[in-house]
RNA sequence: GGCCCCGUCGUCUAGAGGCCUAGGACACGGCCCUUUCAAGGCCGCGACACGGGUUCGAAUCCCGUCGGGGUCACCA
């Protein structure tokens, strides 16, 4: 008998990019599928028309594209195209007295809640029945009704791959459930039994906030006759605090600063608005209001006006990571051990390791923190021993997404002197970062005070002098070449009797404005000795 | 609060009754290397939540306590 085919699906809702935590949930789905030679399939669950934006869809795309999940489904399932399917089921579990319209607003509901949290218990929906004349009054008012399902009252149970344990309703919880809203269109319940039956998903790969939502989906599975997947429920990714790791974290940090921002700087939200040049009446409304966020553009605009840096805001998104310079499959490889494990003390894996070793058996119960101190480490390592032409690839990318830097202009060769240059580079961010100058107008390098204090001006100006020595040197130097004049300095520091530290650091700060670089010789061999003198002179001008 | 789940170093975890004096990785501390920032080398610190059982023997099994998380929508 043949083995049936392993199908498993990631079905995000297109509110935004991607996180951390989807993008687990997307990996475990793949790799589950690939380790079968099975398949994953993508969804898109927009049945929540305010929420849901095509914007977000293609972000989501391009996030996993990024990522390498790759899926199996040519044309995407958007569950907002297939209202015709959901309705005639539900109309036809009307017809069988399985479901039924219900005409209480939001408001009543929330009310009825209320009181039943007065009374310190449960909220249990009780089914009413509304007379003729009631529901010509409803009609009148042009009130919309749901349409619930009529759960027949038993226990559910099911087994969790994760736990690996059956996991029990009490009966008492049962109760009838939305599956299809006032605006016609189904619940997230209903369209994810239906169309994981359709689509024949065979394993249930999602978050743990899922949990007791199976119970419903095992009733709405009984009453439309389809077969029951195997569940695996995985567990939350948590701040290294422990809270719940959100995509409000940066919107949040984000606020706070801006608050701190207007505080010390005695502005007001129009100042602000000014500054990042956005609408004043909406900033207002998000600086105090928690539950609203900026979308993307906007928080790097605030981000800029109020000299927040990237580095700052903790990383939640997938492209989060990606605009900080982190490879994607280092990505997949830390995400993929929180909450899996294949044993024997292995951690570094590529791709293909993981996909040969995953088994839904290896799966851990309890909850993640995610740190990205070890991320940062297995970046550090990853990088290091990465193909050139990878890392130059990669570097692209980058700079695809972080189009400000001064080094988009560079040709392959430069970006490949970069990174050979700054060899033992954590993230790619920081060989931009830490690269910038070269691709910089001469005369727009910025000094930085405590820099030339240091570096230059202390002990009666002795860095200076250095400096006008070496510009000397320099203009003479028969070859431009970092062996070279590394060579030439050096015996310039043994003649003087000086430490190379006494030496290099007032030439670095002289061509890149601060006490940290590349290495100074190759940065100078980059540069070229026009450059390099040009930097010089306009450095002692601005001393003198 | 009700219901459900979880509980090994600071963090991610290995561990399926004797292999455990509890292993690895990251972080941290010290030393070394060094023209800055990194990277690198060596050494070190560090955990079975607690209390009861079961057993010749428990991190591993059972019970309780405590702690943590999830969920209680016309969001997914």
């Amino acid at each position: 008998m043949p083995v049936p085919k392993v199908v498993t699906r990631f079905a995000p809702s297109p509110t935004g990019y991607l996180h951390v935590g989807g993008a687990r949930t997307a990996l475990f789905c793949w790799l589950l599928a690939r380790h079968c030679g099975g398949e994953f399939l993508l969804r898109i669950e927009d049945t929540d028309l305010a929420r849901s934006t095509e914007q977000a869809t293609v972000q989501l795309l391009d996030d996993l594209r990024w990522l390498g999940l790759n899926w199996d489904n040519p044309q995407l399932v958007h569950q907002s195209q297939r209202t015709d399917v959901y309705n005639r089921l539900i109309d036809d579990l009307m017809a069988r007295g399985l479901a039924y319209e219900a005409w209480e607003t939001p408001q009543e509901l929330a009310a009825l809640r209320q009181e039943a949290e007065k009374q310190k218990r449960a909220f249990i929906y009780q089914r009413r029945n509304y007379s003729t004349d009631q529901l010509a009054q409803f009609a009148a008012q042009g009130r919309k009704a749901v349409v619930r399902f009529a759960t027949p009252v038993q226990p559910y149970s099911f087994h969790d791959a994760v736990l690996d344990k059956d996991i029990t309703q009490p009966i008492e919880e049962v109760q009838d459930f939305v599956i299809r809203k006032a605006d016609g269109m189904p619940t997230y319940h209903f369209a994810v039994v239906v169309d994981d039956a359709e689509m024949g998903v065979t394993h249930v790969l999602r978050g743990q906030e899922h949990t007791k939502n199976t119970f419903l989906h095992l009733a709405l599975q009984k009453a439309l006759g389809y077969a029951q997947p195997v569940y695996a429920h995985l567990p939350v990714i948590q701040n290294l605090d422990g809270s719940k790791m959100g995509k409000r974290d940066r919107d949040k940090k984000v606020r706070e600063r801006a608050q701190v921002w207007l505080k010390t700087h005695q502005k007001t939200v129009d100042d602000l608005a000014t500054a990042a040049a956005l609408d004043a009446p909406g900033l207002g409304v998000w600086i105090k209001d928690s539950k609203t966020q900026l979308d993307l553009d906007q928080q790097q605009a605030v981000m800029q006006a109020i000299h927040l840096k990237e580095s700052e805001l903790p990383e939640i998104l997938v492209n989060d990571f990606r605009r900080q310079g982190y490879l994607p499959e280092v990505l997949l490889n830390f995400l993929a051990l929180l909450g899996w494990s294949p044993g024997e003390d292995r951690e570094r894996m590529s791709i293909g390791e993981m996909v040969r070793l995953f088994e839904l058996k290896d799966i851990g119960k309890s909850n993640a923190k995610f740190s990205r101190d070890k991320l940062l480490s297995f970046n550090t390592d990853a990088v290091a021993e990465a193909d050139p032409n990878r890392l130059i690839a990669a570097f692209r990318d980058y700079l695809s997404v972080n189009p400000a830097s001064p080094l988009t202009p560079a040709t392959d060769a430069q970006l490949a002197e970069l990174l050979d240059m700054k060899k033992g580079f954590r993230l790619l961010r920081e060989v931009d970062e830490l690269s910038r100058f070269l691709f910089v107008p001469d005369d727009q390098i910025d000094y930085q005070p405590q820099a030339v204090e240091k570096v230059l001006k202390k002990e009666n100006n002795q860095g200076a002098s250095v400096l006008r020595d070496l510009r000397q040197l320099l203009e003479g130097s028969a070859t431009w070449e970092a062996g070279a004049l590394e060579q030439q300095v050096q015996s310039y520091c043994s003649e003087k009797n000086l430490a190379l530290g006494k030496v290099a650091q007032p030439l670095r700060v002289a061509v890149c404005g601060s006490t940290v670089s590349p290495p100074i010789f190759h940065s100078l061999a980059f540069l070229g000795r026009n450059r390099t003198l040009a930097r010089i002179d306009r450095c002692l001008t601005i001393l003198a």
